[in-house]
DNA sequence: CCCGGCGCTGACAACGTTGTCCAGGGGCTA
DNA sequence: TAGCCCCTGGACAACGTTGTCAGCGCCGGG
């Protein structure tokens, strides 16, 4: 081959990002019309062999790569959807990212993510980054509370489904997970062991999933006919400190809980290292966490808890997204999938005898 | 004369689903120029305040959002970068995963990313689909052994940085872990504490890393003047049952290994399940595991593991190739970040007496 | 031998944006 | 008051692709 660069060399001052070769160059070496090309290269009929073996062997030597900014702004469908989630980091969104990126494959969809890092405006901020590239739909965990910066886009055509938590102030599918009753069944659980005085540890009372959580530990305890008290309840961020400082106030209160239920799983791990580091009590302290997590089997005892299965949801939110994008109408639907309790020991500890 | 284009539509107020409004038409509306609302959405300078009063009422009005895909095409740059992983589920890659993210966020980037599932040939058809979108870049775990096909683009000038492994038979930019080190660390700690046998459960000897931590294994044994025998030695595929096997295998032969390096998250876990369910012997079998997990710390006894820093591995990738992208030239670079052995107990049982 | 039809090919416009360049007007200075 | 410059605004081309449509050659039937 005694090809040299592809595409000369362009005299322009200023260095352009990487001069490739185009549809244009490769028709001009083949010795084609410029859709002649296009033809090839997108694999429609009426190309004679002969021709099409001249312009594979120009797209070849020039090493051409078509360029899907120019067919994207040309036919008006993207092929990827964007996915907005809280902290790619968080084992719990790591399937659900997966998930969701397996059944856009399916669809020769690609994914474009981005963590809002729980901040409304961060989440926004991305949004509509998203649709400014024109994704044909969204997959969003909400950070705000309100998404009615949505509408001109979901007017405009922009599939969209939430996870994990509903929209705010604005119609839309969504996918959720039963909080509400995956938490009344983990207190019921408590109760049912014997427990009377049980903390909740719970994420920011503005979070969806966080109020509903909290809902049912109440529910639960008010069909006990338990009362609540104040200190045995403790919302805010996650971070370890904040949850650290909360557990150990409830574990050292005069009438101490016997009890945990963790909100979620950084929350639990937390709990777990807490109660590992006390001295240990005559009677250790029952623990329910919601979200399972790797290795809650292997602790000592194992961790009991509620399970929702975060592939699944990401599945689900995915497939509908796609539905919507073949075209399935009606009324925005909420999805709601069944947690599960895998009780592992923890939470099956009975209280102190002398409670 | 030809009325049916949609962009031209004669009557703004109906607009047609997934049709969107254009600079034209909000040019048309607020009565200026095409360019002039170029500006406005730009903030270039050089328009009235007034003009922009209006240009922005307009937008609002209309529910205008810039098309990125056209502005891409104009000019060049994407301002999106790709990540190519092997399993965005995988603990490990979250952290990383994110990191990335955030050095792409701070230099004004969207991440697209897709997961190989340790397959070259997705692996392939995933790098080749983000260069048909014309990231600026390319951060790539590589799950093949030959990245030729990658040339054209990047003499076309994408950036492309390896991570975790180096390329294959192409010269780039690589960001690893001391792999054969931190073996080497385990493997001498081990020796260290009295131990002659060692199992090592390790990867898919194609796999970059899963090579030098076998590399390392074997230069620590034969330091040390220990003999290896085969059958404590496994390659494969990481999926619970082989390494199951494979364990319970040197667990149970005549001469059994009386400790065991585990060559990733995934096997360590594994690992531990099986000591955890087998009958408890008189003399622990100690281990140490290649990454660091969560909750290694709380497990009887902690898991001692060699850590190696996802983040910092993702953070400094991404550092790397926007500097990279930043104009920052010379020959590729390979940048081997250290590991940490974390001693936690289970590294430091000893081996039975009667040994 | 001629004509119709068909299969292949290429010229051209359009997608929505940005860079270039020019026109017009108002303000300031001489 | 005239001239000049700056400031604002707009017309136009170009980015690389695809859809439309027309032309050209070839073949078979009349």
């Amino acid at each position: 081959m005694t090809d040299t660069a592809p595409g000369t060399a362009s005299r322009t001052p200023t260095r352009r990002y990487g001069t490739r070769p185009t549809m244009k160059d490769v028709a001009a070496r083949a010795g084609v019309g410029l859709k002649t090309v296009s033809r090839v290269v997108n694999g429609e009929p009426g190309v004679t062999p002969d021709t099409e073996r001249r312009v594979q062997e120009a797209i070849t030597a020039l090493g051409f790569r078509r360029n899907d900014s120019a067919r994207i702004l040309r036919k008006g469908r993207t092929a990827s959807i964007g996915l907005v989630l809280e902290d790619l980091a968080d084992p719990f969104y790591g399937p659900l990212s997966r998930a969701v990126e397996e059944v856009a494959r399916a669809h020769g969809a690609l994914l474009i993510n981005g963590s809002s890092a729980e901040d409304p405006e961060r989440e926004q901020e991305l949004v509509l980054a998203l649709c400014a590239r024109r994704v044909d739909g969204l997959v969003i965990i909400p950070a705000g509370h309100d998404h009615r910066y949505l509408a001109p886009e979901m007017a405009a055509g922009v599939a969209t489904v939430f996870v994990d938590r509903p929209a705010g102030r604005i119609d839309a599918d969504a996918v959720l997970a039963d909080s509400f009753g995956g938490s009344h069944d983990a207190v019921a659980h408590l109760i049912a062991h014997g427990h009377r005085r049980i903390g909740f540890l719970g994420d920011l009372p503005g979070i969806h999933t966080a109020a509903e959580r909290l809902r049912g530990y109440h529910a639960a305890m008010s069909e006990a006919g338990l009362p609540v008290h104040d200190a045995w309840v403790s919302l805010g961020p996650t971070d370890p400190e904040r949850v650290r400082a909360a557990a150990t106030t409830m574990l050292d209160a005069a009438e101490p809980v016997t009890a945990l239920f963790a909100g979620n799983n950084r929350v639990t791990v937390t709990v777990v290292r807490v109660l590992a580091e006390r001295p240990a009590p005559a009677t250790p302290v029952a623990l329910i966490g919601f979200d399972d997590f790797e290795l809650a089997d292997l602790l000592s005892p194992g961790i009991t808890v509620i399970a929702q299965d975060s592939a699944q949801l990401g599945r689900t939110a995915a497939d509908l997204l796609f539905r919507r994008l073949d075209g399935a109408g009606g009324d925005p639907r909420r999805v709601v999938l069944p947690t599960r309790l895998i009780p592992r020991g923890s939470g099956e500890l009975p209280p102190p005898a002398t409670s």
